[in-house]
RNA sequence: GGCCCGUUCGUCUAUCGGUUAGGACGUCAGGUUUUCAACCUGAAAAGAGGGGUUCGACUCCCCUACGGGCUGCCA
């Protein structure tokens, strides 16, 4: 059975970053039948927020990436206690009493004399008294898991064969000396206890896998197997972190973006398979092949998603623009035919609004400086509205006997005229649904 | 500074030593169209640099450069 989580942190919304490792996850355990949990990583109490859960959970079920069980960290804080002291039982866990600012200064050190800034384990030669006497000063412990000094080796998902060595890496700290449970040890808890047997997260969390095998090994667990996607990049290959707040879901979503182009992007950026809209997760999840995504940083150029969005919003049938048809003022009874001239000219489902604007109330005339007697000639030609579907072709029919004209000369002025551009829905059908025609005459 | 990963058309990528280096998206041109979109046809477009190994290297090895990540009592 195939378990896997998405474990964001309620500190912030869901960004363009998250939602791969979201989606990744979600689409494992629905191509396999398997469970996929939400988990809410909310160990960090100053800055994780109920808003921010409550955005994510909103969010998630936007995109239709169901969960079927959700945990919270803070709800398991008595199981954390009890691992730590199984943990310090087993002689794994240290206890260290520098402070910040001292661990600071080594760090500055290490890296003056050329070394690797590596915790110097000088805590675990403290004996009893020392540790009392440090008591004494005031100092507060925190907890350090003493790693196993040798290469540790796995085969990632997406990466391939990597190999870290131990020693290149501090014993990480897991427990803090205000009693706050760090990440790295709940995150091993909780993927043992819930079973979890595939993890999907950012390339920048290998070197947490690391010392999370050794956590997982030492508590007697067996560690799941991990992959770790590559990161998203900007369009310039820049870091994207910087621009994230721009890349939240809800502005993209507030942008006009649709879910669909947003998966089926997401989906397959940065594979060897193509890009190509779909219309549901099903279908998604169908042809998702982790093994195909390569380890390089991956550009991502939110451009991208507007051909996608507007492929989507093109193929909507009238009944799924209901809304939006309402809410700009079509009236139920033209929504159908209105919709049918305007999907092929919009990208966005609000783009709606200018066409519907120019049927109800026309437009500005365009006219070029040499077309304006041709067109003051053409309009006494067209009778008021309403118009029907012939109403195009007679009044083009009457003007070109009348003037001569023919071809895109006669018709592309016409055009501008009525509807103030140089490019829009087929005219003949746009007719019938217009209003108004403010230049006639 | 140390450790990990990476570098092929504009972009995402294929190629498990021998290919006219393939595909997709984008771009451009032609066709169709009153326009835009859509559609059809076609085109341009790539192996970071330097050393090896080999009959032969995009592919294997080393170095350099460049990019990303980690190097927190954050996640």
């Amino acid at each position: 059975m195939t378990v896997t989580r998405f474990a964001p942190s309620p500190t912030g919304y869901i960004h363009i970053g998250n939602l791969r490792t979201a989606l990744f996850n979600y689409l494992i355990a629905r191509k396999t039948g398997g469970t996929f949990i939400l988990r809410l990583d909310d160990t960090d109490r100053e800055r994780s927020k109920e808003e921010y859960a409550d955005g994510i959970k909103r969010d998630l079920e936007w995109l239709g990436l169901h969960w079927d069980r959700v945990e919270r960290q803070s709800d398991r804080l008595d199981r954390y206690a009890e691992m730590a002291q199984f943990l310090r039982g087993a002689g794994r866990f240290y206890e260290c009493f520098e402070t910040p600012t001292e661990l600071d200064l080594k760090r500055k050190k290490q890296l003056n004399m050329g070394k690797p800034p590596v915790y110097d384990r000088a805590a675990l030669a403290l004996d009893d008294d020392a540790r009392a006497k440090m008591r004494a000063e005031g100092r507060e412990g925190y907890w350090r898991f003493l790693l196993d000094q040798q290469r540790i080796e796995w085969t990632d998902g997406i990466l391939g064969p990597i190999s870290i060595d131990a020693a290149s890496v501090s014993d990480p700290v897991l427990i803090r000396a205000d009693g706050q449970v760090l990440y790295t040890f709940a995150s091993s808890v909780d993927d043992m206890d819930m079973g979890v047997t595939h993890i999907v997260r950012g390339a920048d969390h290998v070197t947490n896998t690391a010392t999370q095998i050794q956590i997982i090994e030492a508590m007697g667990g067996t560690a799941p197997s991990f992959a770790h996607h590559s990161l998203l990049t900007g369009a310039q290959g820049e870091a994207l972190s910087k621009r994230l707040g721009t890349l939240s879901l809800r502005d993209l979503r507030a942008q006009g973006v649709e879910r669909m182009a947003l998966l089926s992007l997401m989906a397959r950026l940065g594979s060897s398979q193509p890009v190509e809209l779909r219309a549901d997760l099903d279908e998604i999840a169908e042809g998702f092949d982790l093994s195909q995504f390569g380890a390089a940083p991956t550009k991502f150029d939110a451009e991208d998603l507007w051909p996608l969005t507007r492929a989507h919003v093109q193929a909507l049938p009238v009944e799924a623009m209901a809304d939006e048809l309402a809410a700009v003022g079509v009236p139920a009874d033209l929504a159908p035919a209105f919709w049918d001239v305007a999907r092929a000219n919009v990208t966005r489902r609000g783009d709606v609004a200018q066409w519907w604007a120019l049927c109800r109330d026309g437009a500005e005339p365009l006219v070029d400086s040499e077309d304006a007697g041709f067109i003051a000639e053409a309009f006494k030609l067209l009778p008021p509205p309403p118009y029907g579907p012939t109403s195009w072709s007679e009044w083009t029919n009457a003007v070109k006997a009348a003037t001569g004209r023919k071809g895109k000369t006669l018709f592309m002025p016409l055009r501008k005229a009525v509807t103030g551009m140089d490019h829009g829905p087929d005219m003949a059908a746009l007719m019938p649904l217009l209003q108004k025609v403010p230049g006639r005459g």
